[in-house]
DNA sequence: TAAAAATACTCCATAGGTATTTTAT
DNA sequence: ATAAAATACCTATGGAGTATTTTTA
């Protein structure tokens, strides 16, 4: 089935790591591990065959080809936004309480007294 | 990681079974089986937490908020697509040859002379 | 009763984590 | 020498298939 050349996932890890500038931070800022990262970042280079990375500089430095995934990635990431606020908005019509949190990348505000990481549901 | 309320292969799903008018015929032109549709559907309205079809009539009736995900789907399927082609002119300019059949859902003509169905790769 | 969809189950592939090694500054 | 990325290995979750049951027109 899925044999389509990328994922979201990927497109937000691409965008994350061009954001943070570093595959460690791009990690964190999505809560997952620096492996992890790598992993979707290899895939999707295979997948498309194409490098996205000059690996080994200070920061990590997109390619050419990494450059325009990354500003179509941007595109179809906010429009993936967008969808979820039109549903949401159709739920909260209709009376549902759906609330999307596309993408927020915020760690839920803790309603009890404690700072545990709690798994944020993005949208 | 994964917590997006969709995948682009559960879009191509919704988008094929408002073509073809069932999940049957649906799951057919995407070569998968049945209950792979009906599964992916169902885990699309269970993220969504909101019914996307109305179950048994003569062809699979799309609730309003399947339409709304769906007109919204076939922009960011679209979109998709559009990346693939980007990144295929650009491997094309570089003097590569990564031919990216998005969407295509054809198989393959067989070079050979065997008429096997082949697994297409999708983009 | 015949079709389409849902369910049950089994299996396998992929994704993620931890630990470690490699690489580059 | 240090920080970041890659690799190795293990585990677990999810996705797909076949077989079967349920549903509805």
């Amino acid at each position: 089935m899925s044999d389509l050349p990328f994922t979201l996932d990927q497109l937000r890890i691409l965008k994350a790591i061009a954001v943070e500038g570093s595959f460690k931070r791009a990690a964190d800022s999505l809560y997952v591990s620096q492996p992890a990262v790598s992993l979707q970042v290899q895939n999707l280079e295979r997948q498309l065959d194409v490098p996205l990375f000059d690996r080994g500089g200070r920061r990590a430095q997109l390619t050419e080809a990494g450059h325009l995934l990354l500003s179509y990635g941007e595109k179809i990431l906010s429009l993936c936004q967008e969808t979820c606020r039109a549903i949401e908005d159709l739920q909260n019509l209709q009376g549902g309480t759906f609330n999307c949190r596309c993408f927020s990348n915020h760690r839920h505000l803790s309603f009890a007294q404690n700072d545990r990481d709690v798994p944020t549901k993005i949208c």
